[in-house]
DNA sequence: CATCTAAATGAAAATGATTTTCATTATCAA
DNA sequence: TTGATAATGAAAATCATTTTCATTTAGATG
């Protein structure tokens, strides 16, 4: 009896019922959908271009649910929250099982496209950790996160802006 | 006649009134007020902020001009808008000709305190010219700025949440 | 399966930052 | 001094996000 329970509790399903599971939260409906967009896309999209994917999936999804939703990833370490001076915020998935690892970004200042990098170099991973510990020591905090973003021109907008 | 005339709009005055006339804006009574906030903090204010102690200096001044002048002197290039995740953005003023160069951030997640970090080492210099050119040629970005933020918890946040 | 309680939901209202509108005022070249 | 134009402030509008609250759902229990 109980290994049926057990079964259905820990085998079964996506990674990420565990983490919800671990964290005390339901898997629902719309939180399942709220993933499958997440999980569908290479973007870096915002509370309502989310609102507007999910409401596909299933139009009964409410927009609040998924700001709910996306706190709850958020507390869970399963999304990251970015705000690239848009004046909203723009969410992307934290290394689930495969792909989507920890990543910088190359911005437009214009188009506002938003371009991943995680190719980084030993200098550039040597460059965080020593600087990392040199702040931590000087400034006595205990650094957790860091976000490093570069801002400029996409060779599109470059082309346009000089016809 | 006219001596006092030139005398009045190159000589006297501070650097940025000629900022302004380049730009071809005035100096008006409001923006002076705005300036005079800002080059005596050396925090990151936002808007809000601003409006505040500009309207202690001259409570004619409206928080919509506020913000204009904001706007301008950030076309200016007078001053920097940040955005640490707290749904409002904080100015600062970039290296006037004194003091403020260049820097980056250690963000307490916990009382948001902000510290400017100045005293780069020669490796990170060199990680950002590397970098910042291995993106321009891999991306065709015209790179133009960046910006570094470590997030963590202050000292005094860590002993408040131990005791 | 039926029942119960806490968790989750969606709609609508509230909030808060920023922007727009518009009628009035200040600036400055002529 | 005057006239054209830029700048201003108050109020309204906008837009992202949060809160409130009445209703629905999940899932444990019997
Ligand atoms: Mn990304
Ligand atoms: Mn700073
Ligand atoms: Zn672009
Ligand atoms: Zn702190």
């Amino acid at each position: 009896m109980w290994r049926v329970l057990i079964l259905r509790r820990r085998g079964r399903g996506p990674w990420w019922h565990n983490r919800f599971e671990d964290f005390g939260v339901r898997v629902t409906e719309p939180r399942e959908v709220v993933m499958e967009v997440l999980l569908d896309t290479e973007e870096h999209l915002t509370a309502a271009d989310i609102y507007v994917r999910a409401h596909e999936l299933n139009p009964a999804i409410g927009l609040t649910t998924v700001y709910r939703t996306l706190d709850i990833l958020l507390q869970m370490g399963i999304v990251q929250k970015f705000d690239f001076g848009e004046g909203k915020a723009r969410y992307e998935l934290i290394n689930n099982s495969q792909s989507k690892e920890h990543h910088h970004h190359l911005v437009c200042v214009q188009c506002k496209t938003i371009v991943d990098y995680y190719d980084f170099v030993d200098e550039e991973l040597e460059f965080i950790r020593k600087t990392q510990d040199r702040l931590s020591d000087k400034y006595r905090f205990h650094i957790m996160d860091h976000v490093i973003s570069f801002y400029g021109i996409c060779e599109k907008c470059r082309m346009k802006s000089q016809e």
